[in-house]
DNA sequence: ACTAATTACTGCAGGAAGTGCAAACTTTCT
DNA sequence: AGAAAGTTTGCACTTCCTGCAGTAATTAGT
């Protein structure tokens, strides 16, 4: 499964002027958005004020992302690639359930700034300007719906939902720990860290 | 703390006119967000369409409500009392630190609906409109702050961070659980055994 | 190279959430 | 009754976001 090209395979192509170009225009959007946040807060940086500093219209820019936050991410919305859910359903039952969650939503959550942004400018707004955590987090649920549904084909719906639920968690240590440099590392390999000291914090909570 | 009374104990004093009338419009308007909520989803029950409910101007609205959720929720906002920070805090360290965070959510999400608002409604729509859920996480981010804060005097800032996460995501369970029949029992206990399964599935998924 | 079909960009009109301000109205106090 | 204090309302305004229609740029066909 490492080597899976999404593309039609027949050598990767040119890519059109008009591909360039809107990769261009999503990236100039992204790249401003990004910069206005940092400097302003998500409060402050209208979306008008990031169109004009990317030099698109608003309505273009919300052909490309639906929302303020997603232009911050990068991204019109998470979403789990067939490799992504193949990994995840080639193993069966509960175990390695929760680490397996933590490899996919990694795997999900490193999509963000792909298209040659620095990816650290990313980590320094969601470290520096925490109040976007929420809504960071309400977007990201249309993508728990997602996962709650293949979690349940290895698990009772019941389960599925709280392991899920602690995954997600996990996300939203992330993006409230102080400055991250563990962002450094494999996302997953952090997430499932997090839950790692969740759930040892949960125990020890008993004796 | 049983039988705390919050108000200023002299007599509980008749209520003058003018704060019945308060109650009875805030009353109104939550019934009415609910009531529309109910029968046509969030996204198509408009603050106006609630407005002209309850028979109050829109802005009326939210002078009571800050937003629409919280009308639905029936609060202005998330309140830690100070009955509820001092019991928290009484008690020092880790131990028992999952358990008294439970306690402490479960009382501050207890206070909806006081002002003789039917439960029952309030429940029934958070577990029919699940769509709901986000909005009500994203709401109650203010809440999570104030909570770290009180978990930091009972242990690391890191640990703490984790701790009330995974107290919050119990929460998060809660709006997600299909029709949910548990929520009649105490909420705290609910909340504390969402938190051992999620331990329990994080432990099981090692071995 | 010129035309035709796609496809992207833009403006405009408008809906919905939410805020500040000042006028109008109600309750309360003296 | 009249002043003081508090509540409700209308109005103008900002921001996010969507649908629609027209224009402009890219690409494909000849």
């Amino acid at each position: 499964m490492t080597t899976l090209n999404p593309t039609p395979v027949p050598a990767a192509a040119a890519p059109s002027l008009r591909e360039r170009k809107k990769v261009e225009t999503r990236t100039a959007i992204h790249e401003a958005a990004l910069r206005l946040v940092a400097e302003n807060g998500v409060e402050h940086a209208s979306v008008d004020a990031i169109c004009s500093e990317a030099g698109v219209s608003t309505r273009t820019f919300f052909n490309y992302f639906p929302s303020k936050v997603s232009a911050v991410v990068g991204l019109p919305s998470f979403v789990i690639t067939d490799a992504q859910r193949d990994a995840f359903l080639e193993r069966d039952g509960e175990r390695w359930l929760v680490r397996d969650l933590c490899a996919l939503v990694g795997g999900i959550m490193d999509a963000t700034s792909r298209d040659g942004v620095d990816r650290q400018a990313i980590r320094d707004v969601l470290s520096r300007r925490k109040e976007i955590a929420p809504d960071i987090i309400k977007f990201a649920a249309e993508l728990r719906r997602d996962i709650v549904a293949l979690a349940e084909r290895r698990t009772t719906p019941d389960r599925a939902q709280l392991a899920v639920t602690l995954v997600m968690a996990a996300v939203d240590s992330a993006l409230h720990r102080p400055l991250d440099p563990a962002f450094d590392q494999e996302f997953t390999e952090w997430l499932f860290e997090a839950v790692m000291t969740m759930q040892a914090i949960a125990r020890e909570s008993l004796d």
